[in-house]
DNA sequence: AGGGTTACCC
């Protein structure tokens, strides 16, 4: 085949896989009849190498054909190819950078391409202030260079920046296109600036740029996150026949994050093609409405109609089982994500142990969480968690301490867990010392639920008094559940002054002083004072606050 | 001989 020929019919071939096996015969007959490819050839194999799923194969023709063999010399159409290889992994960081050291020293960099492709190569390697500085010193650039800029800041960093950019982007005189309002419209949506996002559409349908369907799945993504499905709604029927699957999955995920998952499920059952994103994001509604049996119908609906599940999917389906503490089920699973070859990411297998250790098996959980390499924050934390449900605090703490060791970072949540263990199984010395560590240690800023374990452990204990010095230098807004937890003790351990003390502080908070009316009087009745029961109800009268019945046993039960 | 960078849903 000759390189014209082979030219003309890969520029056109738009599936990659295809072109890549093409490309894979052609390079064989080169490598064994001796073919030499001029420039442009090799180009265009590139580049159907770095669109295919292999893309380091890209590389590694470059390094054999090119560094060996220095008869081909790369041009500034072979340098925007190969960073788009190497942007597909952070391994490849070197690479780039070897190439950019080449591109500087043959002044290729002054070809917008190249610099485009650099600015990508650099922000998908998470080193924002390198591409940002290749920007700044770009001798020319286009709109291609800003949006480069753009959705990087966007997609990896900080969506803010987008909006900033824009704004300096209209400042000196750029013409913005289709994909910097995509790029802006989903920034906007990624930071619910609704009325930033209304503007801009409008500024769009002036210039008649608003015909596109990307842009359009933009804009209605952004109006579902904003929460405005009305103005969703109508921009879904202005669409008609433009919209596609993805404007029907933005309506979809709109529904399930208004709580709206019967509406979700109703666009859902309508589609007939229904693809791996749709069902994916059905199966995480019907969790996140605690509806489990449904998606574990889906899952088996999915599967009948031959669509290959993902390891989304498969986290979603085991909280699913998790939520039904379904053991059986759970097992079922697992082994279907063995026997289907799903990669056990850090994401399902945190999900198989929280499965495990949610459906009563703390041994399987152990399993499978020592059998696992990856093991991330969440990974940890949940290991904790499933220790602290189990009362043995002791070992969650333990297991607190290796993760340190490891050197990972606690978060938030980690605290919460391992609090919650302490509280568990009264470790009172280490509950504090372990709040001490999160704020000094790993400046984690205490929540509520940090503080309200804390508390409740020091009451649990008996240690009244400390606990109600404690939540004075809590902030205010945190104090109300804290007291709560604290009356409740009282309550336990009769400490008739302190809880008058408490449910006093309580009602000096105000708005909702009704449900410290409710646990006075059960505090009163308890300690048989019914002068006192009395008052306290009339009291609530007269805030004219009426408690649902039944509240304040929960309450009692919670705290 | 004559080719490219940047975009939507999880």
């Amino acid at each position: 085949m000759c390189s014209q020929h082979l030219r003309r019919i890969l520029v056109p071939l738009s599936n990659p896989a295809h072109s890549a096996r093409l490309v894979d015969q052609v390079l064989t007959q080169a490598i064994t009849n001796g073919l030499s490819h001029a420039t442009p050839t090799w180009n265009c194999i590139l580049r159907a190498y770095s669109n295919s799923p292999t893309p380091i194969k890209a590389i590694l023709i470059f390094n054999h054909f090119f560094i060996k063999k220095s008869s081909n010399i790369p041009d500034n159409y072979t340098y925007p190819v190969l960073f788009k290889a190497c942007s597909c992994s952070l391994s490849l960081l070197p690479m780039g950078k070897g190439l950019h050291a080449h591109v500087t020293k043959t002044a290729l960099d002054s070809d917008i391409y190249v610099g485009n492709s650099l600015i990508h190569f650099y922000g998908r390697m998470a080193l924002f202030t390198d591409a940002r500085v290749l920007f700044d010193k770009m001798p020319f650039r286009d709109v291609g260079s800003w949006n480069t800029l753009m959705s990087i800041y966007n997609d990896f960093s900080d969506s803010g920046e987008v909006l900033i950019l824009f704004k300096q982007l209209i400042f000196e005189g750029i013409v913005a296109d289709k994909i910097t309002l995509v790029i802006l419209f989903s920034a906007c949506a990624r930071l619910e600036k609704l009325h930033y996002g209304k503007t801009v559409h409008c500024y769009a349908t002036k210039v008649g740029l608003e015909y596109m369907l990307n842009m359009e799945n933009a804009l209605l993504l952004m109006y579902a996150k904003c929460k405005e499905m009305d103005e969703a709604l109508r921009l879904f029927d202005e669409m008609g026949s433009r919209r596609n699957i993805v404007s029907l999955n933005i309506l979809i995920n709109g529904y399930i994050d208004m709580e709206l998952v019967d509406l979700a499920r109703e666009v859902f059952d309508e589609i007939v093609d229904k693809d791996i994103v749709l069902w994916r994001s059905m199966m995480h509604g019907c969790v996140k409405a605690k509806q489990p049996e449904e998606a574990l119908e889906l899952f088996k609906k999915m599967i009948d109609e031959g669509v290959t599940p993902d390891e989304e999917v498969m986290v979603s389906v085991l909280s699913a089982c998790s939520s039904l503490s379904n053991l059986q089920y759970g097992r079922l699973v697992h082994r279907f994500i063995l026997q289907n070859n799903i990669t056990q990411d850090a994401f399902v297998k945190t999900a198989l142990i929280d499965m495990y250790s949610k459906c009563g098996s703390l041994e399987e959980a152990l399993v499978t969480f020592y059998k696992t390499d990856c093991k991330d924050v969440v990974t940890w934390t949940t290991m904790i968690e499933g220790l602290a449900n189990y009362g043995l605090g002791n070992e969650a703490l333990r297991v607190f301490y290796q993760m340190e060791r490891k050197g990972i970072k606690p978060n938030e949540a980690t605290f919460v867990s391992v609090l919650a263990a302490c509280r568990h199984s009264g470790l009172i010395t280490e509950g504090c010392q372990l709040f001490r560590r999160m704020g000094g240690v790993y400046r984690v800023q205490p929540t509520i639920e940090h503080f309200v374990c804390l508390v409740d452990l020091l009451s649990r204990a008996g240690l009244l008094y400390q606990a109600e010095e404690f939540i004075k230098i809590m902030p205010a807004e945190d104090k109300f559940i804290s007291y709560k937890a604290l009356l409740s003790a009282c309550i336990t351990y009769s400490e008739f002054d302190l809880g008058k003390k408490v449910a006093n502080n309580m009602m000096k908070l105000g708005n909702q002083s009704h449900e410290a009316y409710v646990l006075l009087s059960n505090f009163y009745a308890l300690e048989g004072h019914w002068t006192e029961v009395a008052e306290a109800r009339r009291n609530m009268k007269e805030l004219q606050t009426r408690k649902k019945p039944g509240n304040s046993i929960i309450d009692l039960k919670h705290y």
